[in-house]
DNA sequence: CATAAAAAAGTCCATCCGTAAGGTTTTTTT
DNA sequence: AAAAAAACCTTACGGATGGACTTTTTTATG
């Protein structure tokens, strides 16, 4: 029986303040992600970074895991959002390049697969952000749709190609991580894209 | 200086338990990376999972830094050991299956990965694995060129083929673990097989 | 100035890795 | 064949850190 949003329309000075501590905190977990993953981001850390307490931080956020399924949230809305609206594509392959450089090779993913990976196996995290990641794909999925038609098949392939482009993409980021240059990584994503794109079409709007 | 025995041939019956002792030691903490991944990984659950006690883990390694080396030495060695010397494969696209069952869809290649991401952010254990994983990639070319030849193309497309075939894999692996399910990934792995295999030629021996 | 939220400071308990001190069994030495 | 050394393993403890929780101080607001 959480009340939480009472007061939505007019944000009190306090709740304000409340608001950018609470941001300001999510940020700083998102570095902590990125640069030292997530075993070791602790609330001291965040803390630190975010130049609170530890106190402050667990007043805002009761636990741990609040905060990272909090994080969570923060990192698929931008991961879903809109791409800069920048001109469209014109072609799939510029589509998908883009997709690498704006979503994909960026902070705030590699932020969001530390916490995947470590969701997989503390059952207590993944049960809390299991449905925002289900709603995330589907989301996804809808997306694919919205953007691309397949040129010889229906929407299910559509839905497999775009899929098999993020685990493409996934991996690549991976290995990225450790073993081959960037030069590489993205030799092999043109490849990759080069093979792909004469698969599907842009849909128009 | 080194009077080394040279009574490698006649292990004393110590020496066999010290050597079956690492071994359960090893086999324990591959189990704990699977089951519950590398933060969870600690001396006690390993030492309880192979039935000694903490002491003992760390008299046969003297840090946990070598006791995850030696594992991933292990892991290695298991991912690059031939394919259970059955029948060779006639076609690429059953190759390239075979390879996502007996080596990337397996509880060894989930642990490697396990270390692999844990290492991103551990500088010490990175820098420990470093050499071992550069000789594994290497490796893992070498064995492309052997068994494969590019369709059109040289010897670096093939490698690169490889390459993408592993991302791809590595990337679906991590998908398949939160998100779709078995068959769905089963369902991508053959598209990607259909998409790359006419790329590629296998190499008569 | 009074009150409530925000933030800090400090306590508590669990767990982690590592080390040290024994005890027992095997191996080597004398 | 006895003594010494080494290897194996257990139990116990230390220092450090993590997250949850509690109490105190500060700050903003009406």
């Amino acid at each position: 029986m959480k009340s939480e949003h009472v007061n939505e329309i007019t944000l009190g000075p306090q709740q304000e303040k409340s608001k950018r501590a609470r941001n300001a905190i999510i940020d700083a977990t998102i570095d902590s992600l990125v640069e030292v993953g997530y075993a070791e981001t602790s609330l001291v850390r965040v803390a630190k970074a975010a130049g609170f307490s530890k106190g402050a931080i667990q007043h805002h956020f009761p636990s741990k895991e609040d905060l990272i399924a909090q994080t969570v949230d923060k990192l698929i809305s931008r991961t879903i959002s809109p791409p800069p609206a920048s001109r469209r594509a014109r072609t799939v392959e510029e589509a998908l390049l883009r997709a690498w450089k704006t979503f994909v090779d960026t902070p705030a993913y590699r932020a969001l697969l530390e916490i995947l990976n470590a969701a997989r196996t503390d059952k207590k995290l993944k049960k809390r952000i299991g449905k925002d990641l289900i709603a995330w794909r589907d989301r996804m999925d809808l997306q694919s749709l919205e953007n691309y038609e397949a040129v010889s098949g229906d929407d299910e392939d559509v839905v497999m190609l775009l899929n098999m482009n993020r685990s493409f993409m996934r991996g690549l980021l991976m290995q990225e991580q450790y073993g081959f240059s960037e030069e590489t990584a993205t030799r092999y994503l043109r490849k990759w894209v080069e093979m792909i794109s004469p698969l599907l079409r842009l849909k128009e709007k």
